[in-house]
DNA sequence: CATGAATGAGATTTCATTCAT
DNA sequence: GATGAATGAAATCTCATTCAT
């Protein structure tokens, strides 16, 4: 075995994403690891600090995925674009990373992670939108308020897609058409 | 005591919106119940089913609050918006109400919930949506889809709103704005 | 319903010979016996109670079983027999009956169980074999020592029948096989 | 404390037999042995487990026993009056061992014992009638037939002593007898 | 570093029993 | 007598965490 730290997180994800974060005994993480009990806790101090590492974990995965598919070039609207459609497709490529995700912020634990780690990736994305906003591409509106409706048709498209059994065309449609919508209505 | 099942169900809600589902112990719900240990097991018969009980009892009173206030006069327009201002004021008055649920949908909770209850209680909701695309006051999407659509934008504004610390005419400011971009998204 | 205590001392029974005594819950007992929780309690003032008054009702109806199919003509051999035949049918007639018994003796309860109501239901079966001892009938051993054999050879006899699922002649057979080796022996 | 697995099974062992399954808290095992509480669990799942790891244990001590003082030499008849002897001697010297197993047996735990588990030990004692009735020794009836007999005058004999206060040599005279007894019966 | 036996606090659940109606 | 909601002590079992090897 390479890494047993990165061989517990991944385990965690897995039944995290399963059972919850309460119905995933550490002992059966390290199992599921193939590292002993005790080792889990050389790595983590504790349960909750597994839990927030691997939120951050994720975000940073994600983050770099955004990052490394985003075409540079072209339109604002044709890079606001290409940022929905990676979000999506990764969300639909990693169900489990966006389950836990989605228990995670439901959850009494965003407490503990420090407020900077949190700003730091939402600033990538708001960047971009603050642009656009000052160029007059979209509406004059405060910008954590756009990213919160991008958000929110994200999460909600995500939970649609993953609960019907849509075709990948018929997605891929869906998750265009939708893009059109937001855009026209922040535009 | 009039009904210790209410009692019961109104203790849990608050702690778990306060501590989520594990870190609330049954003893806690009791105490703050004012009733004994047992008594609660009289009434659920596990934990489990307790949750899964608060969350129907929650969706019926919403279901109650927004039909009680629906005003049957006027365009469909402005009895879609009157939903959407319920579903928002109940949400901001309610916000244990509202942590609950958004716990619970993103837990393995779900899965035992009895799928009719379900459809019951979103059915009301997409009955005057799909009249509006009927009557082609909305674009012809799936109703489901754009039921999703709504919502999202509901989940995403209750929590910036929550998260910010806005006066009441700022927030219904925000609302309305909010839901006048949904329909024009919509039209 | 005519006679609650007989309906619960019935279900008792019956669950007991099913679950043990710590398998069954008084609750049960109630709910099987068609009466309230509570009702059980003014008959039993415990359930100890409850069960050793099963005890008592099982033995006396066992003795009266005997009591009553004795053939009180016929040689000594021949009533022992009777005897022998009958507590055999008796048991395999009513193996709740005996798989009670057989649990309420390896247990702790006999200490309840007042000492003077076993040796009256014993003393009637010793009689005869005292008198069979002092007519020189059978060996001239202690009574209760003798007694204690048949009895072994009883509540053997009737496991290995209840186990094996033999034909009514084969088991008629294999009984009246078994006295006369006890007989032999004891002769 | 070099096994906490053996100290465990003899603590259960000793309460099980002064309080009865049931009678005995997992806690009180524990306490008794000299371990935790969730050290019990760490060697036996559950309470049952512990119930059917101990009827095991004993079953193949005694087992042991019974091979280790076989006297090889000698007749047949004395080779099964040495098993027999030996049998009731260590039921003598291990009251507690004879109450579990009696109250193991009249419970509804030997539904959980694998069936091979309890051939094997009775195998052992079975060959020795087989070749005793092979070779004519005694009389032509079915093995377990036999076994159960003799099985039931052990059990018999085994409380009668136990519960009257013989000397040790009476006790040994009755032993003998009774051997006697049996073996001329099947002869 | 790694292990896994050991810990013990604490959680859920059971159930005999009581008592107001 | 009969009921069954209410009780709360106690039981079983879980599990995050520690630590000697």
């Amino acid at each position: 075995m390479l890494d047993k730290r990165k061989e517990i997180l991944s385990a965690a994800l897995r039944l995290f994403a399963e059972s919850g974060f309460h119905g995933t005994p550490t002992s059966k993480i390290a199992r599921e690891a193939g590292v002993a009990n005790g080792t889990l806790f050389h790595y983590f101090a504790t349960k909750d600090e597994l839990i927030v590492a691997l939120y951050i974990d994720i975000k940073e995965r994600l983050a770099c995925h955004i990052e490394e598919h985003a075409a540079d070039d072209g339109s604002l609207k044709g890079r606001l674009k290409e940022q929905f459609l990676n979000a999506l497709y990764w969300a639909l490529d990693h169900s489990d990373e966006f389950r836990f995700i989605q228990q995670f912020v439901s959850s009494p634990y965003p407490a503990l992670v420090p407020h900077e780690q949190i700003e730091m990736h939402t600033r990538k994305h708001t960047q971009l939108l603050q642009k656009a906003i000052e160029d007059g591409k979209i509406k004059s509106l405060p910008v954590d308020y756009i990213f919160m409706l991008i958000n929110s048709v994200i999460m909600g498209l995500h939970g649609y897609l993953d609960s019907n059994d849509f075709s990948k065309s018929t997605q891929h449609e869906l998750i265009n058409e939708t893009f059109e919508l937001l855009w026209d209505m922040l535009r």
